[in-house]
RNA sequence: GGGCCAUUAGCUCAGACGGUAGAGCACCUGACUUUUAAUCAGGGUGUCGCUGGUUCGAGUCCAGCAUGGCUCACCA
């Protein structure tokens, strides 16, 4: 122990440190190893008939302990849940007595004993065997509020998981929603692949990299801000149903819908389009709430959200035109677009293309509105560089996003596979960088290759998981579902 | 990055007008062999986020900084 950490010690720390000692003097080891247990403790209560009687070993964290001069009880917690022991000096003789009189809150133990109910009724084991398997050397947090603080929640997740109980089930909701996507999506004959992480030249999303630095390679790397354009790389190899689950990185602010490492699930069907990505979508959700949740119906910020198939289909300029007023099948040419937008009070970058104001006016004016699962589609090819255009009005695409809550969920296409245009899309892109957008694309001649060789025409969806899973928890923090979010390090 | 708010004991929180720092739980000592927010008797364990300033005197007022939360901007 360093000299600094010795001098910032106090007292609670000091005297379990004083305990752990003890232990040791008495023989004992306070970081015990293996303990084979025969039950869990809601397995127990769970089935209480089948139990009683008879003799377990059950093992966790001591949450809590009463004691009554030479009895007393205590409550264990582990995975599944919590069970109250009964301790007897005349039962486990003075030493081991005396290792309950010693236990802290928080410590680990393995119990032996006999399942009884209490005088009052508690499931409960008649210890007679206890076994130390580790001192804990932090006091845990109070046991009716729990702990509070946000930061420490956070940079103590650890400490949450022990004493916040429903923080767990969010957690454990959250691995079985995934599980769920998976199983989904095999059955339907998707095949599950890991494209890189580390990529030269960062695509598929208009976003900030994060930049890092290989040292044998000597070359710059970009943290991956979507998988999109290596799994589209993967259509072209002729793996043609392809889907990926894993983090993407975006080097933007943070906020309770944004961390900057986030999960993202894409998938990619060959022959498909977005037309089917759509019917996927709500398939695959639907499935998903149902199965994780049991009902179709659940409850956000007070609104009940009806999961229930079909959902709204919506034309993007549709959607202007009902919370607007504002026809833009009517409004041609960029010039005009400004106009409008100017008269809804917006204001503007000059020099923004038709494309990019009808997004601005959707994001500014519809969003707010969508509550229930809706899907928005057809939106200008200006904001859509990787998207297929529309045959009738090709400054269009055959793209959607889905909104729930306010929230853009999902965002599919129909692939963009024609390597002329395609390349033509990123040349724009490059010139949107060139004057200043850090979020644009670069020219991927690989990828443009790729296409040469030929992609299959396929449709590609992308559904945010962690904004999936704080509609299934309810969790108005992103930072709810992530175990570990960004935060500041805290600096000595 | 902007705006608003918060930061007091291990945890959850009080601290009017500026006058020697408080409670509950936890912890320590003792009593108690079926309690369960156990009870009873006793004990306060603190760099009031940090640094300055105003003042006879600052947890309290002012400024700056730090961390976090909400929100706006940006995005998924």
């Amino acid at each position: 122990m360093s000299h600094t950490e010795q001098g910032d010690i106090n007292e609670l720390k000091r005297v379990r440190l004083e305990k752990l000692q003890e232990l040791r003097d008495m023989g004992v080891d306070p970081f015990g190893g293996r303990f084979e247990r025969s039950t869990m403790a809601q397995a127990i209560k769970d089935s209480f008939d089948n139990f009683e009687g008879q003799t377990v070993q059950v093992a966790g964290r001591m949450m809590s302990k009463r004691r009554h001069g030479k009895a007393g009880f205590a409550n264990l917690q582990d995975y599944s849940g919590s069970i109250q022991l009964y301790f007897r000096q005349d039962d486990l003789g003075p030493e081991k007595y005396e290792l309950f009189k010693k236990m802290d809150m928080g410590d680990i133990i393995g119990v032996s004993g006999t399942v009884f109910r209490t005088q009052k009724g508690e499931m409960s084991i008649h210890v007679y065997d206890l076994t130390y398997l580790s001192k804990s050397l932090h006091p845990l947090p109070e046991k009716w509020h729990g702990l509070k603080d946000v930061e420490l929640r956070y940079r103590q997740r650890y400490v949450d998981l022990i004493v916040n109980p429903e923080v767990k089930e969010v957690f454990v909701k959250r691995s079985r929603i995934i599980r769920e996507i998976r199983r989904y999506l095999d059955e339907l004959g998707f095949l599950e692949v890991e494209t890189p992480m580390m990529q030269p030249i960062p695509g598929g999303a208009t976003a900030k990299p994060f930049i890092t630095h290989h040292n044998a390679l000597d070359t710059e790397l970009y943290l991956r801000i979507a998988p999109e354009l290596y799994l589209k790389r993967l259509l072209v190899g002729g793996l043609e149903k392809v889907y990926e689950i894993n983090r993407s990185f975006r080097n933007e602010g943070i906020s309770t819908r944004h961390n900057p490492e986030f999960t993202m699930l894409e998938i990619y069907q060959a022959y498909a389009d977005f037309q089917d990505m759509m019917d996927l979508t709500e398939a695959l959700i639907s499935n998903v709430v149902n199965q994780v949740n049991g009902s179709l119906q659940v409850e956000f910020e007070g609104q009940t959200i009806d999961f229930t198939t079909p959902w709204k289909r919506l034309p993007m300029l549709e959607a202007i035109k009902q919370y607007t007023g504002l026809d833009f099948n009517h409004i041609v040419d960029d010039d005009e677009a400004f106009q409008a937008a100017r008269g809804l009070g917006m204001e503007l970058e000059p020099g923004a293309a038709r494309g990019e104001i009808i997004n601005e006016v959707f994001e500014s004016f519809v969003e707010e509105h969508l509550v229930q699962p809706t899907f928005i589609f057809g939106h200008p090819v200006d904001i859509s560089p990787l998207a297929k255009r529309n045959r009738e009005t090709p400054e269009f695409t055959d793209r959607f996003e889905l909104f729930i809550v306010q929230r853009e969920i999902a965002n599919a296409f129909s692939e963009l596979n024609d390597p002329i245009d395609q390349r033509q899309r990123f040349q724009r892109q490059v010139e949107k960088r060139q004057s200043g957008d850090g979020e644009a694309h670069m020219m991927d001649e690989d990828y443009i290759r790729a296409l040469e060789y030929g992609m299959p025409s396929a449709g590609g969806l992308g559904i945010g998981i962690d904004r999936l899973v704080m509609l299934i928890t309810g969790s108005p923090s992103i930072r709810d579902v992530i175990l570990f979010p960004t935060l500041r390090p805290v600096k000595e």
